[in-house]
DNA sequence: GCATGTTTTGCAATATTGTGCAGTTTTATT
DNA sequence: AATAAAACTGCACAATATTGCAAAACATGC
């Protein structure tokens, strides 16, 4: 059996299946598995295959990239994201609800640290499973076509089963007296549950957004622990959340 | 023996064979190795054939390049979502499993056409997503990594409350008598639940995998209503399926 | 025929590569 | 944190490659 034959018959599995076993593999050509790893090591040099623990997967498989839309204030969003992240403890429970920003916080997550994250929005959800050391669980459901997030009794229902330590909060308007507000009906609906399933509630917020309103409540901003923005805590823009009890970073 | 005689001899041998030993040569044609070393050597340097240790391969047996790879199986797999598509009727109730077949089926669903879709499966989600008049469920749960699909008892629980018309079910390996095949435990569970949930089954397969076995099994293949392939419905591949119940598309 | 130079072939010494094994470290999972 | 599976490391042994060399075969011109 020549090298190059082993590595024919290698690529072509991974063509088929998408995936195999160092064992399998062993097994089927009658080598050692020690060969096979050297083998599987040379085709993800040249990159023919990915080598991953325990076998090798095809290059195509798992590489989707969620199509790079241009992300509004990316700049303000990826500051707040680096405050969120110094609230994350190793081995909690998170909560993450839809939202750039908190697509932009799981994006820095750091492969090191273990979590279990839930959510309920596509992208971040794409974006979550390439970290290797946090579990995902989807809150499924309807999609939201436009805001890519499950929503509907089933979501809702799958949330109420749970109590995470965390959960980022992103919204679309912070009122200082009217509190956070939102203008489609079935995303406060999921909002709500998630406040019901957290212990301490984050809402990570561009200042832009502080002083605006939309159509329906979702909670009053004494529900909120944190308030993330990209401004320092002093600014004067965050007066009015001041003696609220809230903590502003 | 003429050296133009071994080298004519080699080359056909290649041909045949797609690969020669060096001894193999050597003992047929009673010269010592280091000849037919020399000989292949020559026939390397113009370029007919592959010089590897030990011996030599074809030219047209190491074709794996980065671009033919993509054409390799995506070809057949679009032939496959072609007739797929054919069984997928207005306003049905639909359940898609992961892999890269059904994500070619999703990715060609018309958007006029009007459909519930569920799945487990993230990279198909936000490929229907993008269908206008396609109603997307995901059924969530746990991810896994590498497949990229919900599993785990919250996903199956999920599954068992819903019937849907058709379910298209990737497989990773088929077989006449030994059935639907998979190496990942918790994903035979998910698509065993799948077939509970569905009133007919199709499944989507590319040629290569038919004969194909893996660790666990998720059914019979008496159970599955469609056998979809890149193949004519009468090639002689199919032959082992023929007096089944299994209509071949 | 014979001397000369070239090519081919086999051989031997040495170098390189491929393979499996055993022990240790890393990684994934519970 | 414990555990088992897998990855890495170094090593030994065998298979193969390379190199240099010499004998044989062959061609060519004299």
């Amino acid at each position: 059996m020549l090298k190059e034959e082993r590595h024919q018959f290698i690529l072509n599995e991974v063509r088929v299946h998408n995936r195999v076993l160092l064992t399998d593999i062993a097994d089927l050509l009658h080598v050692s598995v020690d060969t096979v790893r050297r083998d599987i090591k040379e085709l993800h040099q040249s990159e023919k295959l990915k080598k991953v623990h325990g076998g090798a997967v095809s290059l195509g498989f798992n590489n989707y990239n969620p199509t790079g839309k241009k992300i509004y204030s990316q700049e303000k969003k990826a500051q707040i994201a680096e405050k969120g992240l110094g609230l994350i403890k190793e081995g909690q429970v998170v909560l993450l609800s839809g939202g750039t920003t908190n697509l932009e916080l799981a994006r820095r997550i750091p492969s090191k640290i273990k979590l279990t994250c839930f959510t309920p929005s596509l992208p971040i959800a794409v974006q979550l499973l390439t970290k290797s050391n946090v579990e995902v669980i989807f809150i499924g459901g309807r999609m939201s076509k436009d805001s890519q997030i499950a929503v509907g009794g089933s979501a809702i229902n799958m949330l109420s089963e749970i109590k995470v330590d965390i959960c980022f909060l992103g919204t679309n308007s912070i009122h200082p007296t009217e509190g956070l507000t939102e203008f489609d009906w079935e995303i406060v609906q999921m909002k709500k549950a998630m406040i019901h399933s957290s212990r301490k509630i984050v809402s990570p917020s561009i200042s832009e957004k502080i002083g605006s309103l939309q159509r329906y409540k979702i909670c009053a901003v004494e529900e909120i622990d944190f308030l993330i923005t990209e401004l320092e805590p002093w600014d004067a823009k965050l007066d009015a959340f001041r003696n609220m009890n809230i903590q502003l970073l």
